[in-house]
DNA sequence: CTTATATGAATGAACG
DNA sequence: CGTTCATTCATATAAG
């Protein structure tokens, strides 16, 4: 038997599902200890099955009302005169955010965007890894 | 199909993985720009996939961390029932990834402490749900 | 056995 | 930075 994957008992998906139908959706890293531990009564699992369980669970949830939706939007477009836009689009006209980031340590922030010009570079020695050695500056020596 | 997400090939993987092995964790604007114009050799790649991948790759270490950590503490923290031994964890070598997981919500935070004793029953709200009276602590509350 | 589906696992992207 | 979401990959299981 292949362990690479968990194979949850009827038992274990019984328990998950009471949680998940009372509302639990995104467990603490206690609570999914404890069903965990409880869980381990009815076979082996580990805590990021749990994890990954209820990530599925509600994500899954998600799209099957997303899809739902879609559907009864398609409906309603077809029977309406107005243009309809996707609403569901997160990135044509929306900036999704600069993605702005910052030099290495909490001061000395260098907020840059993306094709970037040449930076005058504040104060890392960062000629290292560059076109790689591959090495890195004092990253590897010691952090703050 | 969909290039929405950026999809490293495996030399892109293999590089990346070798920086944040020799020590990097958070690149400059400079060495973002420095590593994908490295890795578009292999593919193509945004600075921002650079940026976000040490970013995720950082963050689940300490999670793992962090866990194994809490995995500890509740060990200690239930004592003597001898409950849960670490089949979950057998070694650093062959797991893939130990789990991962959020750590704290609001008022139910983690204490990482660094050994605690038994703790005669603390009035923090883990112990809800504990062996099952499947009892949510505000989960049924609200409604997301 | 082959194909289709359900779902565990992983991770890129982004939020607060 | 920790957390959360969306999408994709991988595989156990069901259907044909």
């Amino acid at each position: 038997m292949s362990n690479r994957r968990w194979c949850p008992t009827p038992e274990q998906v019984m328990v998950l599902e009471e949680l998940y139908r009372r509302g639990l959706r995104t467990p603490t890293a206690h609570q999914i200890q404890k069903i965990t531990a409880h869980l381990s009564l009815y076979g082996n699992i580990q805590g990021k099955s749990v994890f990954y369980w209820f990530q599925n669970h509600k994500a899954r949830d998600r799209q099957k009302l997303r899809n739902k939706h879609l559907f009864y939007q398609t409906l309603h477009f077809q029977g309406s005169s107005g243009m309809m836009m996707p609403q569901t689009w997160r990135s044509i006209t929306d900036p999704p955010q600069d993605w702005l980031m910052r030099s290495s340590y909490g001061h000395d922030s260098v907020m840059v965007m993306e094709n970037l010009g040449p930076i005058p570079t504040p104060n890392q020695p960062l000629q290292t890894l560059q076109l790689f050695p591959l090495t890195l500056p004092a990253a590897a020596a010691n952090h703050p």
